[in-house]
DNA sequence: ATCAAAGCCATTTTT
DNA sequence: TGGCTTTGAT
C-alpha cells in the first residue's frame, strides 16, 4: 500500500485510476511529475501490477531519470523491471532488438543534425548538374517535417509546387537511400522504422503491446504524429493508456509536435475520463494572475483555470531599456541586488533566441557574477567529440560513409579531394561503402605514393579499430583512436590558444565511456554510441553553480525563485517568423506562458528599444505579450536614459580594474574622460532632424530641443499624432537609424 | 594539400 | 555581428 494522503483529491482520482484511458490535464506547477510517479507505485503495491507490464514514457532523458529516482524510492529502492524512458530510447531498444527484420543490420548508426546536414549538402553537389543550392540546413529541416508527417519522397514531389520543393523531394528520396545503404537512421527514423517495424510484423507489435498492460506518457501536447501511432500501437491491446499534459504548455509545434493529439484525446480514445489538476503550488498568485491573463488570449486550448493557495507575492516589476546593453546591465544589476535574498543557482534568465545570451554573458563576466549557459552549444555538439565519436561510429559499422568522411582527413593526414573523388568513384561503380573502397583503391594501385600512404595510415587505424572494437573497453578503444590518429598535436594546431580545453574535452568522452562501462552490465561499443547520440547534456542543469541562462525552451519543466524574461519585444518575441500567422503567434504565447510560470517567487521583465540584431540596430515595440498583462500587475522602472548610460559608463571602467583572464577580453575601456572614442551619447542621440520611435506614438522627427541632461525637452512631430513635446528622459524614446 | 581570406546565413531543437 | 563553409593563392 503507498500513502497518498499528501495528495489533492484530483491528484488522488488520476493516481488510482483503474482501467482504460485517462488524459490529466495539468497545469503547470499542478504536481504532474508526482501523480505519475504515484501511479506506477500504486499500479505495483495496489493493484499488483507487475513491474515489467508498465511502461512509462517522457520527453527528455533528465524527466525519465528523475521519474526513474523518484518511482525507485517508492518502490524501496528498485524498477522491478519498470520501463521508464524516452520514445526515442525504447524505441531504440526495440530496433536493436528486433530490427534485422525490417533490414537493419546489428551495429546501425544514428545520424544526428549535423550528420544528416553534411550528408544532404553531399548529396546537394551529386545533384548540381542543374540545380542551384538550396541551403542544406533548410532541406534537412523540410526532410525532417516531412517525416514527421509521415509523408514520403513521391508525395512531397507531387504536391512540389516550386523548383525548390521540387528539389527537397528528390534530395529526400535520395536521402533515405542513402540511409539505408549506410545502414543508418536518423532521429526521425528511430520512431518511423519502428512504426514500420510494427506494421510488417504484426506479430513482433504482440509481443511488445502484450507486455503493456499499461502505459503512461508524460508531455503528451508534445507528442508528434509517429508518436502519436506508437502509442496507439503499444496501447492497442490492453487499452490502459494514461497520459499527462498541457496544451498550454506545447511549444514544438516547429518540430511537429500535435497540439490535436491532446485536444482531441477524448474523440480518440471513446470512454476516456478527464481529470483536471488546477491547483498549482509554484507560484505566486501575481505570477500566475499574469500568465493566465496572456495565455487567456489563445483561442486553441480547452482551457482551465489555475489557482493557488501560495500568497499573493510582489508584483511583477518591468524594466524598459533604451538598447540590449542596456537591459543586461540592469538584468545583471538586479541579480547582484538579490545576492543575498537569493542564491544565483535560484536565479534564471530566460530568452526566446539563443543569440540574446552574447549581450548577457558579456556583463556577467565583466561583473564576476557566476553564471551557466544552458543548452547553447551542447557538449556532444562539439567538434572535437563529433570527430572522435565518428571513428567509433565508423568502427561499429564500417558502411557509414558520412562518418568515413568526417574523419578520413581529421586529423589532416594528407588524404585531399583527389583522393576523395577517386574513393568516391569507387565506391559508386562498385556499390560498396568508401571504406571498402579506399582498400580497393589501394589494392589495385591507383593511387600514387603519397596519397597511397596517407590512405593506408588510414585504412590501418580503421582496420585496428574495427579488429578490437567488440573486445576492447570503449575508453580504451577511444584512447588508441586519440593516439594513433594524433589528435593531441591536432587540436592545438586547428584550434591555436583552444588546445588543452578541446583536449580535455575528449579525455571528458573518454571518461565518460569509462563511467558507461561501470554503469552498465554488458557495456558495448553500440551501447556507448546510442547512449551519446540520445543523451543530451542539458541533463544537468543547475547542477553547476551560479545564475542559469537559456532559452526558454529550454526551461520548460524547470523552476526558479527568480526568472528574469528579457527582449519582450515584438519581432523578438513573438519571433518575427511567426509574427503574422496566428497559429504559430500561439505557439508564442504558450512560450511566454512556459517562461512566466518557471517563476516560484519573483518575476522580472524588461524590453530593449533598440537592439543589435544580426550586425545592424532594430528598434521594436513591447512584445504584445506584456500588453496583455493586466498593468495593475506590474511594476515599471525606467530610469532616464542618459543616468543609465553614466552608470553602465562607470561600471565598464571600475567594474574591470582588476586583472583577471576573463576581464583580458574587457580591457578597461579608455576612453579618458574628453576621449575622443565617442562623443557625448545623450546630446548626439537628440539631434534636432534625428528620426525617433516613441512607445505610444510611433514614429516622429525632432524638430527642435530645449534645456539639457535630465530637463532636455523635445519637440517631435509625431507621424498621425501631430507635435508633442516630450522629455526623452522619462519615455524609451527610440533614434532610428 | 593547406592556409588565409572572402562569402554566406542566420528561431526555438527535449531526441 | 560572428561562426562556419567555400574559395583562391601558395
Amino acid at each position: 500500500m503507498i500513502g497518498l494522503d499528501h495528495l489533492n483529491p484530483a491528484q488522488q482520482e488520476a493516481v488510482t485510476h483503474q482501467e482504460g484511458p485517462l488524459l490529466v490535464l495539468a497545469g503547470a506547477g499542478s504536481g504532474k511529475t508526482g501523480v505519475i510517479t504515484h501511479r506506477i507505485a500504486w499500479l505495483v503495491s495496489d493493484l499488483g501490477v507487475p513491474p515489467w507490464n508498465i511502461t512509462a514514457v517522457t520527453f527528455t532523458n533528465k524527466a525519465a531519470a528523475e521519474m526513474r529516482e523518484r518511482v525507485e524510492k517508492m518502490m524501496g529502492g528498485d524498477l522491478g523491471g519498470a520501463r521508464i524512458g524516452t520514445f526515442h530510447s525504447m524505441c531504440l531498444r526495440i530496433l536493436r532488438q528486433d530490427g534485422e527484420r525490417i533490414g537493419l543490420k546489428s551495429g546501425f548508426n544514428i545520424y544526428d543534425a549535423t550528420d544528416q546536414v553534411s550528408l544532404v549538402r553531399k548529396l546537394l553537389k551529386d545533384e548540381e548538374l542543374d540545380e542551384g543550392s538550396a541551403g542544406a540546413r533548410a532541406i534537412r529541416a523540410k526532410i525532417s517535417r516531412a517525416k514527421n508527417r509521415m509523408e514520403s519522397p513521391e508525395s512531397l514531389e507531387r504536391r512540389a509546387y516550386s523548383p525548390d520543393m521540387k528539389l527537397a523531394a528528390r534530395i529526400y528520396r535520395d536521402y533515405d537511400r542513402a540511409l539505408r545503404k549506410a545502414n543508418a537512421v536518423d532521429f526521425d527514423d528511430i520512431l518511423l522504422r519502428t512504426l514500420e517495424l510494427f506494421r510488417e510484423h504484426p506479430e513482433v507489435l504482440e509481443r511488445y503491446a502484450g507486455n503493456c498492460h499499461h502505459l503512461l506518457v508524460d508531455e503528451y501536447q508534445d507528442t508528434n504524429r509517429p508518436q502519436y501511432l506508437l502509442v496507439r500501437a503499444l496501447s492497442s491491446i490492453h487499452g490502459n493508456l494514461f497520459v499527462v499534459g498541457d496544451e498550454d504548455q506545447s511549444i514544438y509545434r516547429f518540430r511537429g509536435a500535435e497540439i490535436r493529439n491532446i485536444l482531441d484525446f477524448e474523440q480518440d480514445h471513446p470512454g476516456a475520463k478527464l481529470i483536471r489538476l488546477e491547483q498549482n503550488y509554484r507560484s505566486t498568485g501575481t505570477i500566475l494572475a499574469a500568465a493566465g491573463a496572456v495565455i487567456e488570449n489563445n483561442v486553441n486550448r480547452k482551457g482551465k483555470k489555475l489557482w493557488t493557495e501560495n500568497a499573493q507575492g510582489e508584483r511583477l516589476t518591468l524594466f524598459e531599456a533604451p538598447d540590449d546593453r542596456a537591459e543586461a546591465v540592469w538584468a545583471v544589476g538586479a541579480v547582484r541586488q538579490m545576492a543575498d535574498s537569493c542564491a544565483y543557482e535560484e536565479i534564471a534568465i530566460l530568452y526566446r533566441t539563443n543569440a540574446q545570451s552574447r549581450q548577457l554573458e558579456e556583463i556577467f563576466r565583466r561583473d564576476r557574477i557566476p553564471y551557466q549557459v544552458v543548452g547553447s552549444t551542447q557538449f556532444y555538439e562539439r567538434k572535437e567529440i563529433k570527430d572522435l565519436l565518428g571513428y567509433l561510429k565508423l568502427a561499429a559499422n564500417p558502411a557509414d560513409d558520412v562518418s568515413f568522411r568526417r574523419v578520413v582527413n581529421t586529423p589532416p593526414r594528407g588524404v585531399g579531394n583527389t583522393t576523395l573523388s577517386l574513393v568516391e568513384d569507387i565506391a559508386r561503380s562498385l556499390n560498396v561503402p568508401m571504406l571498402e573502397a579506399a582498400r580497393e583503391a589501394l589494392q589495385h594501385g591507383y593511387l600514387k605514393s603519397r596519397a597511397a600512404t596517407a590512405v593506408r595510415g588510414f585504412l590501418d587505424l580503421a582496420d585496428w579499430m574495427i579488429a578490437n572494437g567488440p573486445e576492447l573497453p570503449v575508453a580504451e578503444l577511444m584512447d588508441g583512436v586519440v593516439h594513433r590518429a594524433g589528435f593531441e598535436a591536432y587540436m592545438e594546431k586547428a584550434h591555436p590558444g583552444q588546445g588543452i580545453e578541446r583536449m580535455e574535452n575528449l579525455r571528458s568522452l573518454v571518461s565518460a565511456a569509462a563511467e558507461y562501462a561501470d554503469e552498465e552490465d554488458d557495456p558495448t561499443l553500440i551501447g556507448f554510441l546510442d547512449r551519446s547520440a540520445l543523451v543530451s547534456d542539458a541533463d544537468d542543469v543547475g547542477s553547476r553553480p551560479g545564475v542559469s541562462l537559456m532559452t526558454i525552451h529550454c526551461a520548460k519543466g524547470l523552476e526558479f525563485d527568480t526568472v528574469f524574461m528579457v527582449g519582450l519585444e515584438e519581432n523578438i518575441f513573438p519571433h518575427s517568423r511567426s509574427v503574422g500567422m496566428d497559429e504559430d503567434v500561439e505557439e508564442e504565447r504558450r512560450l511566454c506562458y512556459v517562461a512566466m510560470t518557471r517563476a516560484r517567487k519573483r518575476l522580472l521583465l524588461s524590453r530593449a528599444g533598440l537592439r543589435r540584431f544580426q550586425g545592424t540596430f532594430l528598434p521594436n515595440g513591447p512584445s504584445r505579450f506584456l500588453e496583455e498583462i493586466p498593468e495593475e500587475l506590474i511594476l515599471k522602472v525606467s530610469p532616464a536614459i542618459q543616468e543609465f548610460r553614466a552608470r553602465d559608463r562607470f561600471e565598464r571602467s571600475s567594474g574591470s580594474s582588476a586583472a583577471s583572464p576573463s576581464a583580458r577580453k574587457y580591457p578597461p575601456s579608455g576612453p579618458a574622460p574628453g576621449g575622443s572614442t565617442s562623443p557625448d551619447p545623450v546630446d548626439d542621440d537628440y539631434r534636432t532632424g534625428a528620426a525617433v520611435m516613441h512607445p505610444k506614438f510611433g514614429r516622429g522627427k525632432i524638430i527642435a530641443r530645449e534645456g539639457a541632461g535630465k530637463t532636455l525637452k523635445l519637440t517631435i512631430r509625431f507621424d498621425g499624432h501631430g507635435q508633442k513635446k516630450i522629455l526623452p528622459s522619462y519615455t524609451s524614446l527610440k533614434v532610428r537609424a
